[in-house]
DNA sequence: TGCTTTCCGTACGGCGGCGTATGGAGCTGT
DNA sequence: ACAGCTCCATACGCCGCCGTACGGAAAGCA
């Protein structure tokens, strides 16, 4: 056994992590490099630890993956719900949500970020959970203001598609697919799906 | 040296492979699995060869990589001219266009399956190519129809990140998001993002 | 102060992929 | 038939990551 470098460099006794701090830095990670950068030894390394403190914790680096995305879902879910407790009035609040997903934002949203790694299947359960959830909530705004059923799910299918393939479009073509305030008349655009008639 | 297996197992001198049909296997991994999947040792167990072949062809990874997305771009210019060529009506061929892009297909838009890889700079660079010729086309027609300028760019700009997120949620949830015959109906609202007139 | 439990550090073996070195096969021309 | 050129197979060394083994430090408790 070899002596302890940190002994040896006389550096402060780190502070020991939790399941939920392996947790956290792996949603960064998911959410940034994908999949692949939920690495335990890069994030180990990150962390100021190493893989001991993981294994500790984890089984495997599937159960981080995991741990991951059921954060990243919770964390998800309550943005989503606090967006929206401001918000009253069934027509105008879908309109306002358009405007507020587009302009207010700082980062991309995680959804489309986690649509690259689409072929892992968590990941696919996941987005599938989240993504399923925004059809529904704008299809039931936009039947309660007495579209029909079946026109109201293809055009929140429509509008989450295109707020999908915004980000994807931003982080490649910023020019064209702004976020922001300058992103103020492309959701008017948008809102085009939701309420102009069919000819 | 050891005795040649193939020699000892009497298989049939497989045939010698050209530079083309590596770009070809590598870009057909590229648009299944990634960049992550054009990988040298699994594409040569694939072809039935060894990294041998590849090295001769090829001076690295990378230099594949970017042969693959010149042969992508290369098809995919092709392929939407081949497309267009049969239609004439400025603004006719437009509807047309957004109604075949979702019907007319078997598999997915090479495009959203590369957005995956947005993080690789070869990546970037060709899909920034492609659709920002994508928008440059679907604008010029709606200017040839008399929008102005700024808003065609920006109802061009929907319509494509709709096309581009489309893709994307008919990998997770295909009953939303249907391609081919099924998506007649969200054709028709695509159109809207190009026909209606803002209140 | 010792003892136990909790947590982490380190070394190790393994695997898969990259790129290199080198020795050929197999065709081509003379 | 022989030389030369094109192309491929095999063996290496390297690196990054995974998961395990095991020992030891820290913290709580007696």
């Amino acid at each position: 056994m070899e002596l302890s470098i940190r002994y040896r460099m006389e550096m402060p006794p780190r502070q020991r992590l939790s399941r939920e701090a392996w947790a956290e830095a792996g949603l960064r990670a998911l959410t940034a490099g994908g999949v692949a950068a939920v690495a335990v030894e890069p994030l180990a390394a990150a962390l100021g630890t190493t893989k001991g403190s993981f294994y500790w914790h984890f089984s495997d680096r599937e159960e981080l993956v995991r741990a991951a995305l059921e954060l990243w879902e919770l964390e998800q879910t309550s943005a989503v719900i606090d967006e929206l407790s401001t918000l009253e009035e069934p027509r105008e609040r879908l309109r306002v949500l358009l405007t507020l997903v587009l302009t207010h934002r700082d980062g991309p949203d995680p959804v489309a970020q986690l649509f690259r790694d689409i072929a892992h299947p968590e990941v696919a359960a996941a987005v599938r959970r989240v993504t399923s959830r925004r059809i529904d909530f704008v299809a039931g705004e936009l039947e309660s203001t007495g579209m029909p059923r079946a026109e109201a799910r293809r055009r929140a299918a429509v509008a989450v598609a295109a707020y999908v393939g915004w980000w994807q479009l931003n982080a490649v073509l910023p020019e064209d697919a702004p976020v922001g305030r300058d992103a103020r008349q492309h959701a008017k655009v948008l809102w085009l799906v939701c309420e102009a008639a069919l000819t």
